[in-house]
DNA sequence: ATGTCGAAGAATCTTCGA
């Protein structure tokens, strides 16, 4: 039985939920993972997303920074919240799934810090804030998933792109936040720790360019192609047998008043 | 390499964060 995830960094889900009834009407993800929602729970658009048919929304906001949901059209138990850094700022959002083919698969969803401009820790909180959140990552015990029962998913705006061919030019972009030689080693530390498999990357090995992100800045995005994969879907080694596919929804980056990242989906056969 | 966005508070622009 296939198993379908989406993961959408939406950039405001009040101001596109129209984008994601298109992106859901079209793709029909099982999970849909949002970060950046930018509201508090009680603005969160429930409605709507159950008009798509997601019986059951789990919702991690605050006030018009960060933000998680995972929308499920199969029942889930366990909810979890877990703050990183010290910080109640709504980065990250857990379900275990209680229904369907994946029944018993932990899902993570993740939006982890930008980082700010500077990539110093010593002269930017925000970068410190960011390198911090990983070494969290890295110890927390509920991201080691390479017990041979254990089934999990985790997905997220991860902010790092960690490959060469995870950016338009590593070299141009080897000083810039998101794709430093630290960030990029510390990321793919977290998933070794955990014992995590990099989905898109084991399925699309280097030197094939992927991205899910390219800048607003850019007066034309599409032409120019500078992006970057800073949105990920990492599987436990359990399901790595699993994995069929993947596709980056780079038509979304060009729908009307777009969110800078194209939305990622995941076919898992279980 | 700093171009564009979005939220929010007090206005119709500024500040912050990305």
């Amino acid at each position: 039985m296939p198993l379908t995830i989406a993961t959408w960094n939406i950039n405001s889900v009040r101001l596109r939920i129209e984008s994601v009834a298109r992106f859901v009407e079209a793709y029909r993800p099982d999970i849909l993972c949002l970060q950046e929602t930018k509201c508090m729970d009680g603005q969160f658009p429930l409605a709507d997303l159950r008009k798509m048919g997601f019986d059951h929304i789990a919702i991690h906001g605050q006030k018009g920074y960060h933000g998680v949901a995972i929308a499920s059209r199969y029942a889930f138990r366990d909810p979890e919240r877990k703050p990183f850094f010290g910080k109640e700022d709504a980065r990250h959002i857990s379900v275990v799934l209680a229904d369907g083919p994946a029944t018993g698969t932990r899902i993570h969803n993740f939006y982890i810090p930008a980082g700010g401009d500077e990539p110093d820790p010593a002269i930017n909180p925000k970068f410190a804030h960011k390198l911090g959140f990983l070494d969290e990552m890295e110890a927390w015990d509920g991201l080691k998933v390479g017990d041979a029962g254990n089934r999990s998913i985790l997905v997220g705006d991860l902010n790092i792109a960690p490959y060469e061919h995870d950016v338009w030019s590593s070299k141009q972009l080897k000083g810039v936040v998101s794709h430093t030689p630290l960030e990029r080693r510390r990321l793919i530390e977290v998933a070794k720790a955990g014992q995590w498999v990099d989905m898109m990357r084991e399925l699309t090995p280097e030197p094939e360019k992927l991205y899910t992100w390219w800048s607003y800045r850019s007066p034309d995005w599409a032409a120019a192609n500078k992006g970057r994969r800073l949105d990920h879907v990492w599987v436990s080694p359990t399901l790595g047998p699993a994995m069929r596919g993947f596709e980056i929804v780079k038509d979304a980056r060009s729908w009307e008043r777009p969110s800078d990242h194209a939305p990622v989906i995941a076919t898992l056969d279980l």
